[in-house]
DNA sequence: ACGATCGTCAACCATTTGGTTGAATATGCT
DNA sequence: AGCATATTCAACCAAATGGTTGACGATCGT
């Protein structure tokens, strides 16, 4: 009954949670060291990745006992294509779209050579 | 001190106010007749449009008694392009994105033929 | 001047949000 | 087995959110 929209946008509306985003570009994350740079405890982290679970922007694993957390940068896409009906621009056109990226950067999926 | 996409991303995460987005790119629309179709007080939908305006998604200017709204698509692209630093894609040449929408819909800026 | 219309303000309310702490659970190490 | 580490759970709290209603100030039409 609710709009996944609802979620994402919600999730992105938050500073921490945009900030673990972009830590998880870089590189997958366990619990423990993306709270690590955060001043506030491990629950709250805890409660932000959940957030972002649902929200479907990252995935957790538990592997032993560590817990992985993995962007899931596809979960963009809906919101992505929300917006761009705004602007000059009309309905998008999805698959002219990625045939423009990939022209344009000419980048392999999921290649993302990470800056730092 | 806070960033400015709490304010966008927030402003977006919430059913109501996206619908009235939707609205307002068809036409600028007074307050009174942005709230008609809404099964909710006026002062709520008037809270709504302050929250629209905040986040800069759009204007309102009073004429006479009447207070217009109006869509402020730009104030998306900052949200857009922080999203598009996601998925495979490297930070986005947005001059690159517009030649592309206009080759794709050849469309004259401001033109957009409503569909309902 | 009067009444109707446009929109906001103020007070209030229930729910959600973002944080805390301390206990609990699950796994790994020796 | 026993302890340390990783993560969540539960209870709690203050503040923000999304809604209501009723009163209010502006402006329009007659």
């Amino acid at each position: 009954m609710s709009d996944p929209l609802d979620d994402v946008f919600a999730a992105l509306a938050d500073p921490t949670r945009r900030t673990i985003l972009a830590m998880l570009l870089e590189d997958d994350m366990a619990v423990t060291d993306v709270a690590e740079p955060f001043e506030m405890s491990l629950a709250a982290i805890s409660k932000h990745l959940a957030i972002l679970t649902r929200a479907g922007l990252i995935s957790q694993e538990k592997r032993g006992r560590v817990k992985w957390c993995k962007l899931e940068p596809d979960a963009l896409r809906g919101a992505s294509v929300w917006m761009q009906g705004f602007g000059q621009f009309e309905p998008v056109n999805l698959d002219a779209f990625e045939r423009f990226l990939e022209s344009e950067f000419n980048t392999a999926p999921g290649d993302h050579s990470p800056e730092a």
